[in-house]
RNA sequence: GGGCGAGUGGCGGAAUUGGUAUACGCGCAUGGUUUAGGACCAUGUUCCUUAAACGGAUUGAGGGUUCAAGUCCCUCCUCGCCCACCA
């Protein structure tokens, strides 16, 4: 078992040129044959480092492209750089450099690092958000979006992150911290702009059920999407006309009401306090200004319930005609429903915490039972509820909305998609507004609506734009005077909504893709990314497309067929790589010294793709890859001018099947196994026939894409290896007998070789002669024989 | 607190429909090779008993279904991820 060493730099650089010199990867878009397939990978935002996770990230979907091409499919295998965000606008007020620069600079590294991982991307359909040519068509689709009512602007609480100073997404702030930066979020009241995704929540939730992806990341979409089923109802208040509304999932619980909560941000609690119904206004409104100094994070992890009475004022209870008190307590959530809440204290368990802590009264109205305590949350038989009393509480629900003269309806946790940024390395968002402060859209002919270079980057809070004279005075020359743009820049998850569709035209002035090409190769076949993005980027694109949809501007409801999400490299020690923590892996380090095919089939055996697990590095992985590559060179000075034995044909067919479908499967640590399981029994001869040696080679070259090429050509064979077909995988049998597992009661007492087919006679015959089987059957014939053909006889005694 | 997923050697992991548990690799051990280190090669490596095993045990714990359970069902424990006062 011999190695051989190799010269991975000079390989790989030459196996590159190729490549690059015969444009092997570029797809041919207009293809009208019907073997298409669009593998896409999340676009990478230009840090300027390609770090371990990239080579995760992109070298394991090209190996499945590798594959894919060699079996005949025509792939798309697209890359590009999501190439606006903050980072770049951070760099530019940090180290005072122009943010484009740096952005273009980690492009044109990142491009030569992709290039030596040796990915088969095709460079010619590359989309850079932050080119004109794009962000043009961004701003094109949001005004289609505005146009139909998708997009608006609204004075709304909104989270704050005040280090990177702009407004975030919903989907943008994990308990209460910044996602990116991890700064403690702050609410703010702000007019800004949103995308109706709330409109699409149903469509959303429902068209899960025909995607194929893995359940739990339907499952994480769904519970993000949060919907509930329930009721409004209507309770009068003393001193109004309007009643208050309040939405509940249990209005089968209406007669346990003994209160009524208002959240804080309510309005109508101003309204109260300024017609001067409340007679404890002081009371309230320092209760007003506790809460309002609370972070979100503070409101939500503080269980304890506080909340004052609002005196003077009383609401009454719908079916009783019972006056109730109202409250304010901030741990109803102002934002959710209408903002007010029915108190069912006994059945509910933060009403049950409120009233505990207020000394309120508590009905049961669900009948309850020995083993039952309050709280109690189940449905179930009602009782101390009028006419209702004795009936099922689902199924008296309907009745009792109508009773009390409520409505059937449904919540979403979903809020609508926050897209407005004050940051300056962003796509402008294109509208303009006229003397009197409305909005308009940009038109066409004005677009793209170009990011102006003329700006204070210091950071003030209020966006960069505003400082630019060049943006005032071309909005002014175009649209008259007293006219203002607007200066917020979009979020980056708009850029990226799109992004996929222009692939397929990149280059297109006229429209932002092409509707044959869209036809064609929509939706996605496959998507490989971070799970970190399903309930984000995965959400907006699908709502973006289902938009577009809408629009008629695009052919499927759904943008992505299959989805797979990736796992992560962890550090040596088993935590999360992080410099504090020393433990950071640099790729550059392993291919320098082991070379690229090694850090692949590394990174491809360290644990299964198509589970988004996490994978310690191991020091010594990367050093036995490259062994193995290296017997795989040493094979080659084995090959004769001999013809193929037949068990090494048939032992190399069972492979290319085992390897294709570990593939198709995203398993390439077990076609990897396979692989170092055949170069082990080709390594068994004195000599290996050639054409078996390429059968190899071509079933490992997809993993190993530079040293499988490399060898390719010393054996003198024309064009590339990556170019031929991938070998048949004819389902011969290695040999003509099975072995069978004897078993006595279900263990293991020996084997068995038998001729296929062999009867069940015929096996029983041959497993009496174990000896240890025929000692136990000395006292008689087994009471049950269960023989599986080819796999196992089990003597039941 | 809720939802989802997972527990298999010292480690990463393997095991279509229930049908030889521990493939493949790392690490480790012994030997070889080498001036030495490293690298490389050979053999072994789930655990226990053992000179060796052809003996026994074993897939987080306990129970169940079955001729047969890592796989299916029930109870419990632990870990991970996501959501979290959403009425």
């Amino acid at each position: 078992m011999a190695t051989r060493s190799y010269d991975h730099k000079h390989i790989e650089a030459t196996a590159q040129e190729k490549w690059r010199a015969d444009n092997l990867y570029q797809a041919d878009i207009s293809d009208s044959s019907d073997v298409s397939y669009y593998l896409l990978v999340e676009f990478p935002y230009p840090s300027g480092d390609l770090h371990i996770g990239h080579w995760y990230a992109f070298a394991m979907p090209d190996i499945y492209a590798r594959v894919l091409r060699m079996q005949g499919k025509n792939v798309l295998f697209p890359i590009g750089f999501d190439a606006f965000g903050l980072p770049a606008e951070n760099a530019a007020i940090k180290r005072g450099l122009d943010p484009k620069k740096w952005t273009y600079d980690n492009m044109n590294v990142m491009r030569a690092q992709l290039r030596h991982m040796g990915a088969s991307f095709d460079w010619s359909k590359e989309v850079v958000t932050c080119e004109p040519e794009y962000y043009r068509w961004t701003q094109w689709l949001f005004t289609k979006l505005y146009e139909h009512d998708l997009a608006y602007r609204a004075n709304a609480s909104v989270k704050w992150c005040p280090k990177d100073k702009t407004v975030l997404a919903n989907e943008q702030v994990a308990n209460g911290f910044c996602e990116r930066c991890g700064t403690e979020v702050e609410e703010r009241h702000l007019t800004q702009w949103f995308l109706r995704i709330t409109n699409y929540a149903d469509r959303l939730l429902k068209d899960l059920d025909e995607l194929p992806w893995k359940e739990d990341i339907k499952d994480a979409q769904s519970a993000w999407i949060g919907k509930s089923t329930g009721a409004y109802l209507a309770f009068k208040i003393s001193s109004q006309e309007d009643p208050l509304r309040v939405f509940t999932t249990r209005p089968d619980t209406i007669y346990g009401v003994t209160y009524v909560v208002v959240a804080p941000e309510h309005p109508l609690v101003k309204k109260l306090i300024d017609d001067g119904s409340i007679s404890n206004v002081k009371e309230v409104q320092e209760y007003l200004e506790k809460t309002a100094r609370k972070t979100e994070r503070e409101r939500s992890e503080n269980k304890e319930k506080t909340g004052v009475v609002l005196e003077g004022v009383t609401a009454t209870h719908p079916a009783t005609k019972k006056i109730i008190p109202i409250y304010i307590a901030d741990y109803v959530i102002g934002s959710y429903g209408t903002g007010a809440v029915m108190a069912v204290p006994a059945h509910d368990e933060r009403d049950f915490d409120f009233a505990y802590v207020h000394g309120l009264p508590c009905v049961v109205v669900i009948k309850a039972t020995d083993n039952d305590t309050l709280p109690m949350t189940r449905a179930g038989k009602l009782v101390n509820s009028d006419s209702f009393s004795g009936r099922d509480s689902v199924e008296a629900q309907t009745d009792m909305i109508d009773a009390v003269g409520g409505e059937s309806a449904t919540q979403y946790r979903l809020r609508d998609w926050l897209i407005s940024r004050q940051r300056y390395w962003g796509c402008p968002i294109p509208i303009v507004y006229d003397p009197q402060g409305n909005p308009h859209a940009i038109p066409e002919e004005h677009l793209p609506w170009k990011l102006p270079t003329d700006i204070d980057f210091a950071p003030t809070g209020k966006s960069p734009l505003a400082t630019s004279v060049e943006l005032l005075e071309r909005t002014e020359r175009i649209f008259g005077k007293g006219w203002k743009p607007e200066c917020d820049t979009f979020d980056t998850f708009v850029d990226s909504s799109w992004y996929f569709l222009r692939y397929l035209d990149c280059k297109n002035a006229d429209a932002f893709s092409s509707s044959v090409a869209m036809k064609k190769w929509l939706p996605v076949d496959r998507y490989s990314g971070g799970s970190e993005h399903t309930t984000m980027h995965l959400l907006y694109a699908r709502f973006f497309h289902k938009a577009l949809y809408d629009l008629g501007f695009v052919p499927t409801k759904e943008p992505f067929n299959e989805r797979f999400n990736r796992g992560i490299i962890m550090g040596p020690d088993g935590h999360k790589m992080s410099k504090s923590k020393g433990n950071v892996i640099n790729p550059d380090d392993f291919v320098k010294k082991y070379g690229a095919d090694a850090v692949r089939i590394y990174l491809a055996f360290i644990g299964p793709y198509n589970e988004a697990g996490s994978y310690p590095w191991n020091l010594d992985g990367v050093k036995s890859m490259r062994r193995f590559l290296e017997r795989v060179y040493a094979l080659e000075e084995k090959v004769a001018d001999i013809p193929e034995q037949n068990e090494i044909t048939v032992m190399l067919s069972q492979t290319a099947e085992k390897v294709s479908e570990d593939a198709q499967r995203f398993k390439f640590n077990t076609a990897i196994s396979a692989l170092m399981i055949a170069l082990r029994a080709l390594e068994g001869g004195a000599s290996l026939a050639k054409e078996s040696y390429l059968t190899f080679l071509k079933l490992l070259a997809p993993f190993a894409p530079h040293l499988t090429e490399h060898v390719w050509e010393l054996l003198a064979q024309e064009g590339s290896i990556h170019s031929v077909s991938w070998p048949q995988s004819a389902v011969a049998k290695a040999s003509e007998s099975d072995t069978v597992v004897v078993q006595i009661n279900g263990k293991r007492r020996g084997e068995i070789t038998l001729p296929i087919g062999a009867d069940e006679n015929t096996a029983f015959a041959s497993a009496s002669n174990i000896p240890f089987v025929a000692e136990a059957l000395k006292n008689g014939k087994p009471k049950r024989i269960i023989y599986v053909p080819g796999r196992i006889i089990n003597l039941v005694l």
